[in-house]
RNA sequence: GGCCCGUUCGUCUAGGGGUUAGGACGCAUCCCUUUCACGGAUGAAACACGGGUUCGAUUCCCGUACGGGCUACCA
């Protein structure tokens, strides 16, 4: 009895995955609600021209996320239908990215999954039966339009002062299509084997509206859209069509993409309509972009440049040859990528900033993505190394630190390196710190800080050294200890009358030739004895007394 | 040019008709320390503009400005 009344009254089936809330008496009538509970499948489709951009990274890990939280599948799709751009690493470097942050999807071209292929150039037998359904449905038609009569049609568009300079339902009637041209001419064509484009029949005044999760309703005239080339010449689809065809195919529930797909949201509203796929059509999402750090625009390859840190996870090089600098291998940990990268254009709400990706399953959603593009601040995503470094054990960055002394050809035992880790932990962004700020430890000063010396090379300085120099020779090796030494740096301070600030950069600057480091007694236990003594010695011996 | 999207400290952002407009990064000062770093404390720093609606608007509406995206047989 329900049944009847409510086809009788037409109400639309509510897409499974979603609560449609009527509000009679207003405008903004539906409010729709992304149900946590349904598993979503979502899917990040790179194009394998290049080197995976960050914000592609960002847009691959919010997909990622929602489907650890919902208990849906992450799907990743390759969508090479342009022949002219691969690049043959690409794909290689994408797994290796999202390998890299841990961000695996479920099904892909490498694993397999049930609606492969994953590889949209090797779909290309089920989007030319699924235009055909398109042709035959007077939803898309054949043209043949040579570049130079699709140029002269823009040049005469110019000419006439028309605002939008399209092939569409004004200017259809005047170019070589199906509109324009009779069947058998049409059939003619096609047999002589003369190159054609299949385009979309876009309707002349339509208004196409849409439901986005972050922008809230959208809509657009058709009457602005224009007929879209749906079926190259070569063969390939372009995006538009194989995005929709496989979007269905592939049972997507959730398209989340960057901002810069907005535009062509309508035309592929008008898609899934015209293949009938209405109900089934997944839900939109547009990413707000990540923006260049200084002034406005995307960020390209050009603001890492500039700018000197990288925009891509991984280092690759350039057809020119050059090396294009990567987060990996500039010292940056995915975890704080990953933390960087979800607080841009995301946020929990509170004041919660450390989220690792369990915390992203808890706690992310939706609808507290921003509309507003978001600038790329990378001393934030220092902050985040330098907090996610420090919190990592012992034992892990002492692997680090001897794994970074290997790659400069020296070597450290465990037990130096535990003290090494030790002394620097609090004064590192990125694990190459390690060994960059301490080289000291390892190689004797070759020249001392100006300055320091012209300020604390003093005749009492320089006695201090002396005696605490014969001091340091008395302790016996087994004694050779931070506590020790510095009980005998105190108790010779003490001897002479001397204030500690008086002396310590002296001694500083004659065991490591710089003004500032950590504590110089750990630092007498690390090198040893014998470097120790010979270091002073040699400052003594190098440096001027001052007046 | 046309279409679409956006606009809270320098940056990422919270908030929302009546708030001392909150947090974080960065910056500055102070404390700690042999110095630097870490840590702690404090501080400077924002609602683009103009109209409406309202007792009241940063918040709602409309414009303007500014910014961005798209405008290919690229994705």
């Amino acid at each position: 009895m329900y049944t009847s009344q409510i086809s009788f009254l037409r109400i639309k089936p509510i897409p499974p995955s979603f609560f449609v809330i009527l509000q009679p008496q207003t405008n903004a009538s539906f409010l729709i609600y992304l149900d946590m509970n349904k598993p979503v499948r979502v899917r990040f489709a790179p194009s394998p021209t290049g080197a995976l951009h960050i914000g592609g990274v960002r847009t691959a890990l919010f997909n990622y996320i929602l489907a650890r939280q919902t208990g849906g599948q992450f799907l990743l799709r390759i969508e090479d239908t342009d022949q002219t751009r691969q690049v043959a690493w690409a794909e290689q470097y994408i797994v290796d990215s999202l390998q890299w942050l841990g961000i695996m999807p479920d099904e892909s071209p490498w694993q397999g999954g049930p609606h492969a292929p994953y590889r949209q150039s090797e779909r290309k037998a089920i989007y030319h039966q699924y235009v055909q359904q398109l042709v035959a449905s007077g939803h898309a038609y054949y043209a043949f339009d040579t570049e130079e009569e699709l140029n002269a049609l823009r040049e005469r568009l110019v000419a006439a002062k028309v605002d939008n300079l399209q092939y569409n339902a004004a200017t259809r009637g005047t170019m070589k299509n199906s509109f324009t041209l009779t069947e058998a001419e049409v059939k003619t064509r096609l047999d002589a084997g003369e190159p054609y484009v299949i385009r979309f029949n876009m309707p002349r005044k339509e208004e196409v509206r849409f439901h986005d999760l972050i922008r809230g309703w959208i809509m657009v005239h058709s009457s602005t859209l224009d007929d879209k080339v749906l079926m190259k010449s070569d063969g390939m689809p372009t995006y538009h069509l194989a995005n929709v065809v496989d979007d269905y195919l592939m049972q997507i529930t959730h398209v989340i993409r960057g901002e810069e797909w907005l535009p062509s949201a309508p035309l592929h509203v008008l898609l899934y309509k015209a293949f009938g796929w209405e109900q089934v059509m997944p839900q939109f999402a547009h990413l707000p972009l990540l923006l260049r750090p200084d002034g406005n625009g995307k960020l390209s390859k050009r603001d890492a440049d500039a700018h000197g840190f990288p925009i891509f996870p991984l280092q690759w090089t350039s057809p020119e040859g050059e090396q294009v600098a990567g987060f990996r291998e500039a010292g940056y940990l995915p975890e704080a990528m990953i933390n960087f990268l979800a607080l841009l254009g995301w946020n929990p709400g509170n004041d919660q900033e450390i989220f690792d990706l369990d915390a992203l399953k808890a706690t992310f959603s939706l609808e507290r993505i921003n509309k507003a593009g978001a600038k790329f601040d990378i001393k934030k995503a220092q902050w985040f190394n330098q907090h996610y470094l420090r919190q990592k054990p012992d034992e892990q960055l002492v692997a680090l630190l001897q794994a970074g002394l290997q790659t400069q050809n020296i070597s450290a035992d465990a037990s130096k390196a535990a003290k090494i880790v030790a002394l620097m932990k609090d004064r590192v962004t990125f694990p190459h710190d390690f060994w960059r700020e301490a080289g000291f430890l390892f190689e004797a000063p070759t020249q001392y800080d100006a300055q320091v010396i012209a300020k604390s090379w003093t005749p009492e300085a320089v006695a201090f050294l002396e005696s605490f120099l014969n001091g340091l020779k008395q302790v016996p090796a087994a004694e050779w200890q931070a506590d020790t030494l510095k009980h005998l740096l105190h108790e010779t301070i003490e001897k002479q009358g001397l204030k500690i600030g008086k002396v310590m950069p002296a001694l500083r600057v004659s065991l490591t030739g710089a003004g500032a480091g950590p504590d110089l007694a750990a630092i007498m236990e690390i090198l040893g004895s014998e470097p120790t003594l010979a270091r002073i010695g040699q400052a003594l011996e190098k440096i001027a007394v001052k007046n």
